[in-house]
DNA sequence: CCTGATCTTGACCGGATGGTCAAACCGCAA
DNA sequence: TTGCGGTTTGACCATCCGGTCAAGATCAGG
């Protein structure tokens, strides 16, 4: 059977029930750590059944990954060379945050995926990320050389917006236990990134 | 056998190659994706021989985890209340960074657990780490009170170190393919973690 | 209603994996 | 040499897990 794309109502609803069980399942225990069965309950599908949709659970794992690399990069590509400097970076801090919020288990997917060294997205990373990323580090080194933001190296400026947002949906749970249950992490660390990187951009 | 403390020099000597093979193995593939053969390996012992000395996988695991938390904790323990405030906090930012840089293996230790919801180390985190950060949040909010450093919040300051700086570990195959073979990350990431919390912590 | 294509599943398979055990091995003191 | 802890391992076991298969259920078009 050829799966792409996919033909009938009923394929396309299963692939897509399958995929988002996937999701929960592989962002909560890794690659290795999640089994079709688990997979197979959490869709309510039987096993052979999603074996029908998927040749096998790393192609599930694939195709997740891929898809969502998309999404994933979306927030950056916004990001406008004509607009005020900024403005803009704050823009993509705030909705990288919202998707830390409202994506947590896509973030954990690729945070699982990256701390065991990438090994079903190498060539992603070296390629379509790489690609992404040095461009816009060309534009922010313009922002820079212009006078319009502080003079601080594009790069780790990326991978410290990265950090810091994807932290609170990563690690969760450790933000979970030492706040404490009585305070709201996100709005907090919306108003804390908006101080930091404020202060940080400041020409 | 009782195992703790340890009694003879033959003991200590596996024990401890058996929890370094571990710490490769786990911080590479997780808890699940590891294999008792793999540390077995590793660590040039037969597997019936590991389970000699540990008697399962998972209190390999704990063992090491609870050991390497000491460890992990110590930079922010040295933060001294009585010291210079923008001096001890770009100290810790430091040694942090020191740490993601010398014991990467151990760093990805923890973030695997961590994003797989801490499963093997809840009371860990919201009794010994929650304690610790809590203490020196009254520091910092002490300082900040006085003038001496930027009103932040104090818990968000103390995250931000540690998404920042463990990001260069734990994400290590992204930053590489990012910033490509020529360039040398952790230098780099110093020269701009200083520069980002000397702006954000000045008054 | 009939028929062929699509979809679903219980039963099963082979290999991996955590863990066990009895026997062997080793260094050393009497 | 013998005896005795402590140490090491080959062989083995039960379970789990990814994946297969053949047969049955369901559906759409005529």
């Amino acid at each position: 059977m050829n799966m792409t794309p996919p033909r009938t109502r009923i394929q396309r609803k299963n692939r897509k029930t399958i995929l988002d069980a996937a999701l929960e399942v592989f962002s909560q225990h890794g690659f290795r750590g999640a089994t079709l069965d688990q997979i197979a309950t959490q869709s309510g599908l039987s096993k052979p059944n999603l074996l029908y949709y998927f040749p096998s659970k790393e192609v599930v794992h694939i195709t997740l990954l891929s898809t969502l690399m998309e999404t994933w990069l979306d927030p950056l590509r916004e990001m406008d060379p004509d607009g005020d400097p900024v403005e803009e970076i704050l823009a993509y801090v705030r909705r990288k945050l919202e998707m830390s919020r409202d994506f947590p288990r896509e973030s954990r997917l690729f945070a699982n995926e990256i701390v065991q060294g990438a090994p079903r997205m190498q060539t992603a990373l070296a390629t379509d990320l790489k690609g992404l990323v040095d461009d816009k580090a060309v534009v922010l080194r313009a922002w820079a050389d212009a006078g319009k933001i502080a003079a601080v190296d594009p790069h780790h400026l990326i991978f410290s917006i990265w950090a810091l947002t994807q932290h609170y949906a990563d690690f969760d749970v450790q933000v979970q236990a030492v706040l404490g249950p009585d305070r709201d992490p996100y709005a907090e660390a919306e108003a804390f990134l908006r101080t930091l990187f404020t202060k940080l951009l400041a020409p």
